[in-house]
RNA sequence: GGCGGGGUAGCCAAGUGGUAAGGCAGGGCUCUGCAAAAGCCUCAUUCGUCGGUUCGAUUCCGACCUCCGCCUCCA
């Protein structure tokens, strides 16, 4: 069986099928930050989430084509400007900096295509245009611009394909009141948000007059302008299965006709500590938060990815504590295989683990039950190790294969601090004191390592210097 | 109120109509001058509660309790 993925359009699982069935190509848009403040853990769920996906259809011979967007233009944003003075690119661009440098920190591959809504706007009215020629959408009195859901619904198009649509029983938001403008139908929502003076100079001109893009319209315009209008996958958080990705696809097969999106996969949220994040509770954390307590990004990367995708996470401090420990178990296995398999030649990857990292992961992501075959595989290569019975060649076909995992996991392995010559002098001191039998001596100079931040090994092949 | 997803050991978390993976923590052991580090072993007669179906249910069905998400610019 190949690769499955949870299709939110099918409400079930579904073998991976690309649509380009001669190339190797696969088109994958993640929805992107909002650069509007720092991004929080639970953004980064969803955005390791996604590179787990790119990376795992890497692993499998797909070439993919990334794109993930950058939303720089958007009501919090037009706030934030106003209330720290500052231009929408210098405010932007700050967050847009700090997002990249966190991605990198996480050890997410960078995605090829990172469109600013911004520097879309050309797009984003010709799709307007299209949808407007088509009848779809309507311009309001005040120079909005409006999707109607049932012009759409007309056209013999489906509204309500990610999610049962009810709207009769629907209960309108408060957050209605502030993007009323002048709809026909409650339903209906923005493609273009014409200038108000709260906007300041955060506008562009139109042919329906100033103003700005709506929410939904520059994944549709940006996604379909790189990948094309019908692409394989579409990735982001629970949260944006309505409105957002409903909305993008009626903009996109409103405008096109063909199916937008292939499978569309999203993330679950997460818990911290047991409760959803808010800062009135203590438990927001930016990913610098964490990296402020100690933690690295490695750590806090292992972490997010312990738990399947669609499953509610539960976030927690004890959590990283032990992220911390389990990745040491994993190093010290992979160290003691580099140790016995130094010099030899690239050997072949050991399929079997190999083929129980992919059984696992074809299963829509299941990377729990990954992660289960994979400690059992370093528990038995411990034992053999501990008995002297493995192999140089087996330990270098183990470590050919992490390779291969890792480059799924990207995990990677922390290569061993070496100490520097005055504290290895000690070590050796140390030692003489030790077969001296001057264990005073050899018990100070271990406490005065320890003091220093190393900690002694002693192997039975010899004491070692581990950083603390 | 409508729709959707959960509740599995002290914590995190897979899974299955046939008797509960894995990680952390805990306990034991090996190694050691003693430690530490590391490794090995061990750790749920039981899967929110109550009923039902079944030879058999944690898994299917129903009710209830409870947590979480969406219901118009929130990952």
């Amino acid at each position: 069986m190949g690769l499955r993925f949870f299709n939110t359009l099918s409400r079930s699982v579904q073998e991976f099928v690309q649509l380009d069935p001669a190339g190797k190509e696969v088109g994958m848009y993640c929805c992107g930050p909002t650069v509007y403040d720092f991004a929080h853990i639970g953004n980064w769920r969803t955005f390791v989430f996604a590179d787990l996906v790119r990376r795992y259809l890497e692993l499998k011979g797909y070439q993919v084509r990334h794109v993930m967007n950058i939303t720089d233009v958007e009501d919090k944003i037009i706030r934030r400007v106003r209330e720290t003075n500052s231009t929408l690119a210098e405010f932007t661009g700050q967050y847009e900096a700090a997002f990249l440098e966190d991605l990198k920190t996480l050890n997410c591959l960078e995605p090829h295509h990172k469109p600013r809504a911004t520097e879309h706007i050309g797009e984003i009215i010709s799709l307007i245009e299209k949808l407007l020629a088509r009848g779809i959408a309507y311009k309001a009195a005040d120079g909005s611009v409006y999707f109607s859901i049932e012009k759409y619904r007309g056209c013999g198009c489906t509204y309500g394909q990610l999610l049962k649509l009810n709207f009769e029983e629907m209960r309108p938001g408060e957050r209605v009141k502030s993007d009323e403008y002048a709809k026909e139908s409650v339903a209906d929502f923005a493609l273009w948000k014409a200038r108000v003076p709260e906007d300041g100079d955060v506008f562009w001109s139109s042919p329906w007059g100033e103003g700005r893009p709506g929410w939904h319209i520059e994944c549709s315009a940006m996604s379909m302008k790189i990948l094309g209008e019908s692409f394989d996958l579409h990735l982001g958080g629970e949260d944006l299965i309505f409105p957002h990705h409903e909305d993008e696809i009626a903009q996109s097969e409103g405008a096109t006709g063909q199916p937008f999106v292939k499978y569309w996969l999203h993330g679950a949220f997460l818990l911290v500590e047991g409760r959803k994040m808010s800062k009135s509770l203590g438990n927001y954390f930016t990913l610098r938060d964490l990296l402020a307590k100690g933690f690295t990004g490695r750590e806090i990367r292992y972490l997010l990815l312990t738990a399947h995708y669609r499953e509610t996470f539960n976030f927690t401090m004890d959590g990283l504590q032990g992220a911390r420990t389990a990745l040491a178990r994993i190093d010290e296995c992979l160290g003691k295989l580099r140790e016995l398999a130094a010099g030899r030649p690239e050997a072949a990857a050991d399929e079997a683990i190999l083929q129980v990292f992919t059984t696992a992961l074809d299963d829509d992501l299941n990377i729990a039950a990954a992660w289960g075959g994979l400690f059992d595989w370093v528990r038995e290569l411990n034992r053999r190790l501990a008995g002297n019975a493995l192999p140089a060649a087996t330990a270098a076909a183990a470590l050919a294969a992490w390779e291969r995992i890792d480059s799924v996991l990207g995990i990677g392995t922390v290569a061993e601090a070496k100490a520097p010559a005055e504290l290895q002098a000690l070590l050796e001191a140390r030692q003489a004191a030790r077969q001296a039998k001057d264990f005073k001596r050899a018990d100070a100079i271990r406490d005065e390592l320890k003091a220093k931040g190393w900690i002694i090994e002693d192997t039975p092949k010899g004491p070692k210097l581990k950083k603390a």
